[in-house]
DNA sequence: CAATATTTTTAGACAAGTCTAAAAATATAT
DNA sequence: ATATATTTTTAGACTTGTCTAAAAATATTG
């Protein structure tokens, strides 16, 4: 069975925000997520459930089921390896990618995909420190991820990702230094507006709460 | 300006059969090539019309703008770039790329194409032998490449490309080692039905008069 | 709890692309 | 040149995914 380019941007914001708040997705913040109209969710949401890959009653918005988790992992997988190989092989920055995968996500090959893994070599994270599945939809861990945020001051940790994908932070974060790998340290949190000065390998910067909020940090 | 997945493909067939037939192309052909139906054609005819991208007359066929074509030029670019990075990068068979190549051809990316065509070093040719369109729609030409048929015994020449790329024509061809780079000699033909024996490196294969005028030859 | 506000659903419409069946134009054959 | 066959176009309908406007259900607030 194959769905359409739709369908299965459905499934992937349901799973999205099903893992974001944890209980079933309303329709209006689908619709938002969407950039579309509720009326238009309700009418897609009939569908998918009619199909079997959520779960919905009236009212009271929607879930995956196993068959629609398992759809909306795959397309997951399949955006964030061809985000691997747009940064590593055709030299793309980070925050250029997620356009042109968002496309290439819904390509319809099985064997594609697989044969683009064996190629990058079965990357474990993307470009932004995201998690890339196996075929089977098994979702790699990090140790102690933690949120920059959380990190007290003197401790040293690593960027392993971002929370918010949005391309300005991500531009900001290019502009600052503070991309994928570096090493950090924080020296000073300003107890007033929980801003931090950071140091990093060439330079000390100041951050806000925002921005430290929105670093994944692995310990070190 | 962007156009559907449709549009592009209805400018592709009808670039692909005016260069076959060198005239105006009718409803019927395109209908044939696109399996689709002949009033389907005609809506769709009408609508590039008014968009400027080919010539339409009613009853008399149509034939691409200059507009359409430059359109229809870039996309074969797009396929045929992708078909190397599938054969060469990925490891597929030159006969298992179609499909997916139909697919990625139509990413809206005007930089995607370009990158990959860096990645790749510029391939002048696909894996079948097509040329690749540069970024400006010109078309590289072999020197001298002529049919199998045309070469006279005692002849040699190296396989540069197919005219036909049915599926089981291409795996024909690999079964008998004849596939694209191979060096040949015409050993003898059988004027009855103007079968050949064809030498390659490694043994002699006898060929159809089919066959033999489907292959495309540079002499050396 | 009743009144108001918000969310969600329904009903009806639209655009893209396709189809079938029938009509119109063109081509072929006697 | 007239009759027949073929090709092409028209007309009307269907599907997918979307929309607006209005109705129904749920939530919130005094």
């Amino acid at each position: 069975m194959s769905y359409t380019k739709t369908e299965e941007n459905y499934l992937k914001a349901i799973y999205g925000l099903e893992s974001k708040f944890g209980k079933s997705v309303s329709t209006n913040k689908l619709a938002n997520k969407l950039e579309t109209k509720a009326s238009s969710v309700t009418d897609m949401v009939k569908k998918l459930a009619k199909k079997e890959l959520i779960t919905y009653k009236k009212y009271q918005g929607v879930s995956l089921t196993k068959c629609g988790k398992e759809i909306a992992i795959n397309i997951i997988r399949n955006h964030r390896i061809w985000e691997v190989f747009l940064v590593e092989k055709l030299g793309y920055k980070w925050d250029e990618v997620h356009e042109i995968a968002e496309q290439l996500e819904h390509i319809k090959s099985e064997e594609l995909v697989d044969r683009l893994d064996d190629f990058l070599e079965h990357p474990s994270f993307d470009p932004h420190g995201d998690p890339i599945p196996d075929k089977k939809g098994n979702i790699p861990t990090r140790k102690e991820a933690i949120q920059l945020n959380e990190l007290a001051i003197g401790e040293e940790g690593i960027i392993v990702g971002v929370k918010n994908t949005n391309n300005e932070f991500l531009q900001y974060l290019e502009e600052m230094n503070l991309t994928l790998g570096k090493k950090i340290k924080v020296e000073k949190v300003f107890d007033f507006d929980k801003s931090k000065i950071i140091k990093t390998e060439k330079k000390k910067v100041t951050i806000s709460k925002e921005v430290s909020s929105n670093l994944i940090i692995e310990k070190s």
